[in-house]
DNA sequence: TAGATTGTTAATCGATTAACAATC
DNA sequence: TAGATTGTTAATCGATTAACAATC
């Protein structure tokens, strides 16, 4: 693996090949070029090999890509070779959804901690994870070693919680609050804000 | 407005600002710079207003933007200064959260319509919404003039509700299934998936 | 007038795509 | 060997940033 600044763009469409890299697993197809993955996945196949190649040699010269193989690559590269833990604060609609993908996520990631910040939530159960004050979040997230956060609260408690997790030393932030929160630039923040997403479709309608 | 092909970047970034100018309004702000949206958005100011002249001068050398002149302006562009009608697939977790952002979406959009092909949630109540089954879709649909559809379906129905959306007429598609969905070119999807972008993440930890 | 800030051009930077030698 | 497909370089395309004249 070289030690060359690998673009947002790339690391994106990397759980985008896995994803279909498995899918292919399942069932038992063992070799995939990337001219498939790329009609598959609507993009240039020389992107893909592009991609993949800032990180290795990975396919065979007129043959392809093992997909065995390149699954092990792919989650190596993500990190996803180890177990992540995460915590999700905002035990509201949307963070119970989430809590649901922990099946999908299978070994890899998992929420492994909830919590609220009414009092009133304290207590209840979500898929088997007891929501938690947030006084507790400190001792919590040390202890199970959570290193990535997810915020579903209101966009007015966003940033307060933000701080909170950094605070606590995690090291990446999904918002899904619709507001721009400012972290250190050492915690990486993603926004996944299902307003905005909607708002940018509306441009593009007749 | 010049009829030039506006980037994908600066589409997505319009809700961006909208969102914040909205804020500034409640709180009576009557003008801003692009220094000031910059700071606070985390973006370059060049950038800010380079965004915005593509469609127009919306400011005053020297002064700065009129908030409330440029959240016309915004929503204008983005076609939010008339009433969308959007329906939604897939009455489960995420599909109920989501609901749940009528509010929020004040007057400009909203989610109108919820199907589920499982026929035993038929008749749910989500929100003052009563869950439909697929078979009412083609009806309801061009009844209430929706043109944006979501998807909360499982991975392995997605392509399904999307082949759907598209012969119910449907313009732009936002999909949180974790799959790529193809769809004619004319139909605008937008892929919103919450396990690949928390797989992203995890490349950033240390 | 002096200070501030836009709109826009030019410069830079980065990402995508095409092309092809290498090779399975 | 012939056909297929990679890895990589070069060409293209596009997006971001800097700089500054215009002007409020």
């Amino acid at each position: 693996m070289k030690t060359q600044k690998i673009s947002e763009a790339v690391v994106r469409r990397l759980p985008i090949y896995l994803r279909f890299l498995n899918d292919l697993a399942m069932k038992n197809i063992m070799t995939v070029s990337s001219q498939d993955l790329g009609q598959k996945l609507d993009l240039n196949p020389a992107q893909i090999r592009k991609d993949l190649a800032y990180f290795g040699e990975f396919g065979k010269k007129g043959i392809g890509y093992d997909v065995a193989y390149l699954i092990e690559k792919i989650r190596q590269i993500l990190k996803l070779d180890r177990h992540i833990s995460v915590a999700l604060v905002g035990a509201g609609n949307l963070g119970r959804a989430l809590c649901n993908y922990n099946t999908y996520l299978r070994n890899d990631m998992k929420i492994v901690a909830v919590f609220d910040a009414m009092p009133s939530k304290a207590g209840e159960t979500i898929n088997n994870l007891t929501v938690q004050p947030m006084q507790e979040m400190k001792a919590t997230l040390s202890q199970l070693g959570v290193r990535i956060g997810i915020i579903t609260v209101p966009a007015m408690e966003a940033q307060n919680v933000a701080n909170q997790f950094v605070s606590c030393g995690i090291e990446a932030i999904l918002n899904f609050a619709p507001v721009v929160i400012k972290v250190p630039p050492e915690v990486r923040v993603h926004h996944a804000d299902f307003t905005t997403e909607l708002q940018s479709l509306a441009y593009y309608l007749d």
